[in-house]
DNA sequence: AAGAACATCAACCGCTCCAAA
DNA sequence: CTTTGGAGCGGTTGATGTTCT
């Protein structure tokens, strides 16, 4: 049984809303592939819940419920919802139901290439904070790249040598900082030279650190709905920078100690039709996976090798921005200057040590 | 063939945050 | 200012499928 495409649950979604009953086989119990049972194992009710409200997974008719519930009203308060809708079911149980699993506007299935690797960078920049993560994948739950996150991600990056919680080659040596230590310092010493501007303060460490904020990067404002945080600004501002960098090389390139290897267009059409020597394409654009054995070779190789040479240029980046930020005539800056981060961009391009990176 | 070990992920638990009273 | 309760977050659990021995 393969897993279920986020249409099927789209079917399910609208059986459920129309009272109608999907096919048997499409009834997504559990999304992952071969979970078959159809009765709550545990419908038995939980003694922590003096009030007799069930636990467990869910079945099609509570989903049918509380779908049903919420298109017609909306949520409300959680807490008074299931009385409602008529579930024996606490607020909190229906509030993680309908997030992580009935919501229209989330996707399922497989993680893409992309998505992977604005995870990785993400976490390397803001730690296990999940909701954060996901707020810069929309369509996905903060649930559910946590477990991506436990299941793949991490032990893939050991198998790799990285330690996954400080992003960090298990072989470097050039430092005995951790990732997060230095981070963490640099961002400690710009907010200790800001202590004296306690509204820049605020901003700074809200938007930058907090990745929440009241204040946000008016470009990005004027051309979408919802306003973005600016530590995607960041995130996107360093992937827009290697992207530019890192599209044509044709050589293995060395940095403090590591070796990446980049791939010219020729080379990728090459490995592409020949897949003898496992390398795969690193353009996050495809998957030319034959068999679920074969996605460890992939993950291990070339793909990460990118995207963890990327995160580390990422982390120079960052540290950068931060003594930029922090040695800059900030009043006014973040809410006055719209160009602040093409500037920003044109400055680290033009700075020699940020250049000499490239 | 059997069962132990491992992998996956939905769901739960306990905690914190924050707004309202 | 303090208390209270709702909402959300991150860590963890446990049921089930898959792989290994």
């Amino acid at each position: 049984m393969e897993y279920i495409l986020s249409s099927q649950i789209d079917t399910l979604r609208i059986c459920i809303i129309c009272n109608a009953q999907p096919p048997l086989e499409e009834i997504p119990h559990r999304i992952h592939k071969g979970h078959t049972h159809q009765q709550d194992p545990l419908g038995a009710i939980s003694p922590s819940f003096e009030k007799g409200l069930k636990k467990g997974p869910w079945t099609t008719e509570e989903d049918r419920k509380l779908v049903a519930y919420i298109e017609e009203h909306g949520h409300g308060s959680w807490r008074a919802l299931p009385a409602k809708a008529g579930l024996q079911r606490c607020g909190k149980s229906c509030r993680l139901r309908w997030t992580n699993y009935l919501r229209p506007d989330i996707i399922r299935g497989k993680f893409s290439l992309q998505e992977e690797q604005t995870i990785i960078q993400l976490h390397a920049l803001l730690g296990n904070r999940w909701s954060a993560i996901a707020t810069h994948l929309p369509k996905r739950t903060d649930n559910e790249i946590k477990n991506y996150w436990n299941t793949h991600l991490k032990k893939r990056l050991t198998k790799m040598g990285i330690d996954p919680i400080t992003h960090k080659s298990r072989t470097a040596v050039n430092t005995n900082l951790s990732h997060m230590t230095q981070w963490e310092n640099a961002r400690l010493e710009a907010e200790a030279r800001l202590v004296s501007r306690p509204r820049v303060v605020s901003n700074f460490y809200q938007r930058f650190h907090y990745g929440s904020t009241p204040l946000f990067n008016k470009s990005s404002m004027s051309s979408r709905s919802v306003p973005q945080p600016l530590c995607l600004d960041v995130l996107k501002a360093w992937q827009g920078i290697t992207l530019s960098k890192l599209t044509d090389l044709s050589k293995l390139e060395t940095f403090n100690n590591q070796t990446i290897a980049v791939e010219t267009s020729a080379l990728k059409e090459t490995k592409t039709e020949n897949h003898s020597n496992n390398l795969k394409i690193s353009d996050g654009s495809f998957n030319t996976l034959e068999s679920p054995k074969d996605e460890g070779i992939q993950n291990t190789l070339e793909v990460n090798d990118m995207i963890y040479q990327d995160n580390y240029l990422m982390e120079a980046f960052t540290n950068h921005f931060v003594n930029d930020v922090s040695n800059r005539n900030l009043d006014g800056d973040f809410e006055d200057d719209n160009n602040y981060w093409s500037n920003i961009l044109d400055k680290l391009g033009n700075n020699s040590s940020f250049s000499s990176f490239f």
